[in-house]
DNA sequence: GTAGGTAAGTACTGACGAGTATCATTCAGC
DNA sequence: GCTGAATGATACTCGTCAGTACTTACCTAC
């Protein structure tokens, strides 16, 4: 019986070149002021999420987080019900920047092409946060039925304002589209998949990747001048 | 104190629509037959897949997919060393379709766009596959660092695979690109989010899918005989 | 008909991790 | 400086699940 018996991993074991970035706890020394209950409860999810997209939901236990913290685990209990509903947190507030780039770009008067270049700017910029593995990868099977479904809600939102700007774009010229449907899959995926290789202190800023992205999809791969087959 | 403490949900809880496919278990009844590792070993990756497909590799215990196959947890450490191997060999196997496009293509004198157009119709259809998940999701974090690296060797694979059809294109005319390695993962994350959304019986096969992204990525969106801005 | 290997089941262990009961401390306003 | 609410720590419980001895049955070959 070929046994190999490989020790069990947990990929928390491996050495992790994390908090390189700023370590900011508003539990350390002179903060540990009282009060503040909304910004601590902004640091533990941004902490969470960190986490969270460095060693995935399963692998990072709410010690994990809570020593991250430099606090202990009943402590995060205080701030938020349960290891679920941090998930769910860290979804909602990574998915506010896409919003809040629809949003903006609803009451402007420009072409559809120009405002579906600020959103796919606003949604990159949003998948490569710390927050854009949360978004991208959890959801729907980390969570239960309830808190799954309004992420889906949101999602399926977010879906239907970038259809709309393309459908929006056929209207005033500005975008030829054969399927918006599709081309919306394409593009979320896209962009989606920036959370699998985006890492921080990488030539191209997020604004960047997404330029070359809208570029990349303004202008086909086709030479111009020649028409298909 | 707000705890409203939410029982813990384990999403192998909820109604599950599973298995209106092919229930394919080679320990059935009369099939009980002796020998067939090799098809047993295959019948148990299947399932596993779509096993974590549907439900997360976390949210499925090895008691989930032994019972699925009807046998024992035991059993399947008779063929597969351990739960991290399972996930590796559907993550293999499901590669294993997009390598053998780029194989396939590798000995052919067509234009590149044309390969390209090749690859990118076995992408879309391996991902739609029940390994699709395994290969997008899993691997970095559930991985132990061997099996992740080799993981990451074969993605990147791939991702070079890609660049090289868009650089031939570039040589022999039939793409222009300015930027292919961004365009290589532009393709790429648009068909990795397949495996998000797609799921049996839709209207579009995998293929016609594929052939929607390559003609989106082909022309782009932007207006034939309008030059931007 | 028995030896030996193959295939599967029974029944555990050992660890980990979410969530909690309870106790300790500290600050704010009086 | 007293009191109660806001914060925090200690030390559990309890379920789940990967992985493992050990046993059983069966099939083939000699």
């Amino acid at each position: 019986m070929p046994t190999r018996s490989n020790k069990p991993h947990t990929a928390s074991a491996a050495p992790r070149a994390a908090s390189r970035r700023k370590p900011l706890s508003p539990w350390r020394g002179a903060s540990k002021s009282r009060g503040n209950r909304e910004f601590k409860r902004d640091a533990l999810i941004r902490v969470a999420a960190r986490a969270f997209n460095e060693r995935g939901f399963h692998n990072t236990s709410l010690d994990d987080i809570a020593s991250e913290l430099e606090v202990t685990k009943p402590t995060l209990y205080y701030y938020v019900g349960n290891k679920e509903e941090l998930l769910f947190q860290c979804f909602l507030t990574g998915l506010e920047g896409i919003r809040s780039a629809l949003r903006e770009v609803a009451q402007s008067r420009d072409a559809a092409r120009e405002r579906l270049a600020v959103v796919l700017r606003g949604y990159a910029v949003a998948i490569a946060s710390e927050f854009g593995w949360c978004m991208v990868r959890a959801a729907d099977q980390d969570l239960g039925p309830q808190l799954s479904a309004h992420i889906k809600a949101l999602k399926s939102e977010i879906d239907l304002g970038l259809r709309a700007l393309l459908q929006d774009g056929k209207r005033d010229g500005s975008i030829a589209v054969d399927d918006p449907k599709m081309t919306a899959f394409a593009l979320a995926g896209a962009l989606n998949g920036i959370a699998h290789w985006y890492r921080d202190n990488r030539p191209l800023s997020a604004a960047q990747i997404a330029d070359r992205f809208v570029l990349i999809f303004e202008q086909g791969y086709l030479p111009r001048g020649r028409l298909k087959g």
